[in-house]
DNA sequence: ACTGGCAGTCGGTAGAATCAAGTGCCAGTT
DNA sequence: AACTGGCACTTGATTCTACCGACTGCCAGT
């Protein structure tokens, strides 16, 4: 009898009395929803009026009876078709992803990316832009690049600049970020006010590198799901605060949900909300996300099948770019 | 008598007869009003409603009697602290920028990264990442730095890299990218089918380099502006469209106005809002921009003073970076 | 050229009446 | 014991009406 909470909004029992497949008149529907109501799976927001699903009702129902979504063909397709054709850099296809998981359902979609770290530095190199102006490249075994441009006091012709970066690859590669950072004034010699904003600027990329970028996708799905607009401006405000974002996450993840509804994240503003988590693992370790943000009368079978294809994809890509070397081998001498 | 026009939405005569400084009475103030509704400035919604600015109207405010807007000293502050506090890399600097400009004004802010244009190779490094993966960094001359993973068929060793390396920092630097790819294939020899997917990766890479990124700042703030929830659907879905952005604003720009409201911007589903534009320009071209958008009523004053502080605080800045040495000087040797 | 006065127009709001959906309960049936 | 049909009742929505207030247009008067 309860399969039909899922669906829509304020339903009542001569409603569900002629759904085909319950064979019951509406006054037994009523008395079982008056027992449901009693024990808080549905309320009405005034008499006489349809039963709607609580937060507590739903979540019965995505725990007990979610008839395993499944992907429409013509989504799986679309989703087939986006990850054959991926072909740029991770971070591009991440935040493709993310528009490509809010088109998979009428919700806004999140993408953490998985947080870097435990990678290496494989490659450090200084590139001169302008006569005080040099720019630090640095290259992750994950496939990071990070950059940072540097102002000098005396220039540096361009041999020197290519001295350092030799010392610079021979001293660093395979340290971690924060080992590289920590290494290099040690390096010191010559010109070491250069390290050391050398070593600086290794410190903020390592810094960088911690706080995980998050891509979101399809905000104006927001405004087909609520119909408030005030409700659509402070979800909206709360997305822009990405550390916000990730935190919920993660947490969601790490209490070992895929659902989060209404109140269950501890996050007040968000109470309106279902969140629909699924981790992306590069490697062994699960550290990115994706999500999926609506109301709280969203289509959770929908939600969670997008949200784990596409989790499950991400994750696929991500190790076959990156992740199979992690444990051990790492390149070629 | 038309000063107010600027202010607020549907007013009328008593009003404005009211209002300290208008010295005539309000049966006066209706006749001119009669005036400018028969010359198009103004409408009344409906009969007996105050009558609200037309899209003319507003123009003509901008144009004719806009007081030379200035921001406040705390919004002024905010804006120097943040510029005093910038460190990252352009990118960052842009994107929070966008952030920045919406929380200066109650609207979106949108800001278009200028082109790379005329950017030349400054540096490109293969970079091994697993047996069969290696990475193609590459440094232009205006500080960008772009990567594309390339996977071959048989391994190479670390030293045949370097020796590539080299060849094509040799061959490269100096090139536009277009150049660069092309050339690319011909430097040919033993690997040339690696060489051919480097060529291919350039490509991509110019292509990338060409289509600007778009920053969007605070898309909360639609929904403050606008009242009907599709509204804000459907400008925000318009946001999501970079290109259309990209668009919209260079169009505005190239005829030489600062804002474009209702439909003065021929793009139909933006009837409802008005733009401001301010280029930023590094080195002699415009190429980038800041943007506002908000309803046709919005504060034109108070949103051209802040485009133009963040648009030119942000052309001062990457000019301070990269500019100056784009028309000869480039760097020491 | 401006003003005060006055009739007229409408949109918005409050209140009453009506409607329709849905409930709770109960006696009756299987 | 479980289910059903019937019925009185509640209550949010809808519609209608009357009314109020905010304006306007116009005009005669300074």
């Amino acid at each position: 009898m309860t399969e039909y909470v899922g669906t829509a909004t304020p339903v009542g029992s001569a409603y569900v009395a002629r759904t085909p497949g319950v064979n019951v008149s509406s006054a037994t529907v009523r008395s079982d929803m008056v027992a449901l109501e009693r024990d808080g799976y549905l309320v009405q927001p005034h008499t006489s009026a349809g039963r709607i699903p609580t937060d507590k009702g739903y979540r019965f129902f995505v725990d007990h009876l979610a008839p395993a979504g499944i992907l429409g063909t013509p989504q799986r397709q679309r989703v087939k078709r986006f990850f054959d054709r991926v072909h740029g850099e991770m971070e591009d296809m991440l935040e493709r992803a993310s528009t490509l998981l809010s088109e998979l359902t009428p919700y806004a979609a999140v993408v953490v990316s998985p947080s870097h770290g435990s990678a290496t530095v494989r490659s450090v190199q200084l590139v001169s832009l302008a006569p005080r102006l040099v720019l630090l490249v640095v290259v992750l075994s994950d496939g990071a690049v990070e950059k940072r441009t540097l102002e000098l006091d005396e220039g540096l012709s361009e041999e020197e600049l290519g001295r350092l970066s030799t010392r610079l690859v021979q001293g660093l590669v395979g340290c971690d970020l924060d080992g590289a950072a920590e290494l290099v004034p040690d390096a010191g010699g010559a010109s070491s006010t250069f390290l050391e904003s050398v070593g600086r600027a290794l410190h903020e990329i390592a810094r960088a590198e911690e706080s995980d970028q998050v891509y979101l996708g399809g905000p104006s799905r927001l405004a087909e799901a609520f119909d408030a607009v005030e409700t659509v401006r402070s979800v909206l405000s709360i997305l822009e605060q990405q550390l916000v974002v990730v935190t919920l996450l993660r947490d969601v993840l790490d209490r070992g949900l895929s659902v989060a509804i209404g109140t269950e994240h501890g996050f007040e503003p968000l109470a309106s909300c279902a969140v629909v988590v699924a981790p992306v693992s590069v490697g062994d370790n699960e550290t990115g996300a994706v999500g999926l943000l609506g109301p709280t009368r969203m289509n959770y079978p929908q939600a969670l099948a997008a949200a784990h294809v596409v989790s499950s994809e991400l994750s696929e890509r991500m190790n076959d770019a990156f992740g199979h070397h992690r444990g051990g081998d790492r390149g070629g001498h």
